[in-house]
DNA sequence: GCCTGTGAACGGCTTCACAGCG
DNA sequence: CGCTGTGAAGCCGTTCACAGGC
């Protein structure tokens, strides 16, 4: 879930996605198409990275599902996998899965599957985890607290590298390991320690002013756990996780559910979606 | 992001959302999202409640945003908002706005806009709203912990009403005045407290198994935020909010603007995607 | 005149089905 | 013969643009 200036959010998440995500505007192109011919580069360039040519969105967030499928599978010693075990561990349709890989290259072998440790080197490199991430966490109330003690983000690479809130109470303490600091402190701090992703978990009320100050501070990417809107530049990239958010799509799926079996009294059952 | 047996996470991320994703999927956003479980049928039946007509999960997520910019309007005793005004405040365009709202019925005055408290009214129907929706919290670490004292999720209708963990000194003690049961009575207290929908807050390594049982107890609706993919029937609806996603989906953004710098390293400006 | 509601056009994502290669 | 990789088709959601009421 995206949300921008005049775009759209969840999505969706997510599922968006989320969504939650989820979903939403222009795939992402390398660009250097369109403008000019374009059958420069590649060649060129040490091989350029002709990866990340027009991924799409939807795409990217599964990518992400299977690198964590994969790591399990190395860490059962699984050297290689077919598309179909790994679409089943995913909880996608084979197709799509094959697909989606084919975004990043052809790094499977017909006839046999997928090399477990290429893809996994492969599909974090498409998402850049090659390159550290260092995060700040904001508001350190019940949720603030279980992020900055995660102390080194799930799915190594995203470490907390700083912690800011403006309960007096809180400045100064260290919290798994990190001082506490001011957000008036937050232009110093975010340059010093290089924080390429802000983590916005404050009350409601706080977090536009804060987005402001981590976006003044340089910071280009926030992961949003506010129930707001936040509103920030096009060159910002915002993701929003929001628990009533998730609550009510699962509540309208409950009514739905249950719409069903009061008007179905018939006969017909719920043959639904099976992929 | 809705991840059902042979289907897709993110969305958004969600889409997200989760949800999403984006997510989806999912999200998050987180989610992407996406992935509409809602086929044809419909149709033949009466008249029934022609409204839940089809709605894409996609709008589903916008709509519970919708509703809490509408709910921020209430408080600040605006009576009536036009598709720009909300369109603006929820982040998305007026066009995609009207066309959601539509999907719920035609409930604004041409010329004027939409009673807010109308609004809130049909979205909130729409979405479930009116029933009230148990929740049970499993797994009471940090970010159990943090959930559990929410004390009734933001957005009010869906109180915490049951927790569940293994720790022995867990069980039997009180977090935000509800006691700590043993998973073992998932079961009972589940069905006694009328449980509708279970958060999984545990361990990867026992997220499938608590979700299993949940799932056995009658629970049709989970939230899961442990950083593995649910394997679950058909029936059951399961939205995933995954950090360690939603993180590298903002790093894969991180790598493609760093690309964009480094090979546009002539004259054109970034105009990408604009609203 | 202004803003909502919506059919139609558009575009992106998913699914299909098979060619291609080991 | 099996499984990957991918053009093409289909579907679904978004955007457009204007008809319809107030």
């Amino acid at each position: 879930m995206v949300a921008r200036r005049g775009d759209d959010p969840a999505g969706d998440s997510t599922g968006d996605g989320v969504v939650h995500p989820s979903m939403d505007d222009a795939p992402y192109a390398l660009d250097g198409d369109l403008t000019n011919g374009a059958p420069l580069l590649d060649a060129v360039v040490p091989a350029a990275r002709e990866r990340a040519r027009a991924i799409p969105e939807a795409a990217v967030a599964r990518l992400a599902v299977y690198l964590q499928v994969l790591s399990e599978a190395a860490a059962q010693d699984t050297a290689v996998i077919s598309s179909e075990e790994l679409a089943a561990a995913a909880g996608v349709n084979s197709a799509k899965l094959r697909k989606d890989l084919s975004y990043i290259g052809s790094y499977g072998t017909r006839g046999v599957g997928y090399d477990v440790e290429t893809l996994i080197q492969e599909i974090g490199r498409t998402l850049g985890l090659t390159r550290k991430h260092s995060v700040a966490v904001v508001g350190l109330g019940n949720l603030g607290h279980a992020l900055a003690n995660y102390g080194g983000f799930p799915g190594r690479g995203f470490p907390v590298s700083a912690l800011f809130d403006v309960d007096p109470d809180l400045i100064g303490i260290k919290l798994g390991g990190l001082p506490v600091d001011h957000i008036d402190d937050i232009p110093e701090v975010c340059g010093t320690r290089d924080v390429t992703v802000g983590v916005i978990a404050t009350p409601p009320g706080a977090a536009q002013e804060v987005c402001d100050r981590l976006v003044r501070a340089g910071v280009r990417c926030i992961l949003n756990f506010a129930p707001v809107v936040l509103q920030v530049p096009d060159d910002v990239e915002v993701r929003k996780v929001d628990l009533a958010v998730e609550m009510q799509i699962l509540s309208f799926h409950v009514a739905r559910r249950a719409d069903r079996l009061a008007t179905d009294g018939d006969s017909r059952v719920d043959q639904a979606v099976g992929q």
